[in-house]
DNA sequence: CAGAGCTCCTGAATGC
DNA sequence: TGCATTCAGGAGCTCT
């Protein structure tokens, strides 16, 4: 499930193939997308080139000369580098074409997304998020502000792209684990010595994930068709009824707010 | 305004 | 074996 850090090595794993390099088509097999892939896309975006990309929480942006493709990986969204001559498969909804090879979008489940924009900044779905948890903007100062007026468990906050973007259900549960912080924590009675550990070990997390490329669960695949390594570092998540790895209490599984959350009832009591 | 719940989707896992 | 049900989840949208 593309997270921030999976986000991040897609990102830096295109670069070297697309960076410089003219989009000669794009091919929409299914534009029926989270949001249906406009159809006069492929038209504003042939003939450019790709002059950077970057990335904006979980959103992937490639910079044209004249305005922007954002892309969004959604949860089973996987970038390839393909030959021109390999056939596309059932999910293969997108081909970006180069002259030497293409990148290649599959999605499954179909929660990704592709935009055009004219300057992406002023997108609408980039609007209002919070700052990135890998810079500065993301402080305990900062973060303390909103957990302060907030009536919701800190779990619920961490992963609220409004108050900070990119922590998704995996990283949220271990950054919480490394903090030793009850998910079921009310936001508002964290002290600011809890903030500042969660904040070190929302970096920390997401930091080393990235150098991991990122985890594979299930569905993710790094540039070059690998999986993220990641998943072998994973403390608690997923690991229900396994012993904690500091304690060997067994890690326990409760759902909040509709999403499976993993913690050791001994290492973070509330 | 804040927050809870719903929703999109498919494939894997589970249940009978 | 096979069909039906359940679950997973990013994050915008709707409703309270």
């Amino acid at each position: 499930m593309p997270e921030l850090p999976e986000v991040e090595t897609v990102r830096r794993g295109l670069d070297s193939y697309i960076v410089g390099h003219v989009i000669q088509e794009i091919t929409i097999r299914n534009p029926h997308l989270r949001w249906q892939v406009a159809e006069d896309l492929p038209l504003r975006a042939q003939g450019q080139v790709i002059k950077a990309t970057s990335r904006r929480g979980k959103y992937m942006i490639w910079h044209l000369q004249r305005g922007d493709l954002i892309w969004h990986l959604g949860m089973s969204g996987v970038m390839r580098i393909r030959e021109h001559t390999i056939d596309a498969e059932k999910h293969d909804h997108i081909d970006v074409i180069f002259n030497q090879h293409r990148v290649r979008f599959t999605d499954p489940r179909r929660f990704g997304s592709l935009f055009y924009s004219d300057n992406w900044q002023e997108h609408p779905l980039l609007q209002n998020l919070g700052p990135e948890p890998l810079s500065t903007e993301f402080n305990a100062q900062d973060f303390a502000k909103a957990l302060y007026k907030s009536q919701r468990n800190i779990k619920a906050v961490l992963m609220d792209s409004h108050v900070v973007v990119g922590v998704g259900n995996i990283y949220a549960s271990e950054a919480l684990f490394l903090a030793k912080i009850n998910p079921e924590t009310p936001a508002a009675n964290m002290t600011f010595a809890q903030i500042e550990k969660l904040v070190d070990a929302v970096k920390f997390v997401l930091n080393k994930a990235i150098q991991a490329g990122g985890t594979t669960l299930k569905d993710f695949l790094q540039i070059n068709g690998k999986p993220g390594y990641f998943r072998h570092e994973l403390q608690v998540y997923a690991k229900a009824l396994q012993p904690c790895p500091i304690c060997q209490t067994l890690i326990q599984k409760i759902v909040l707010g509709q999403r499976a959350t993993y913690f050791c009832p001994e290492c973070q009591k509330i």
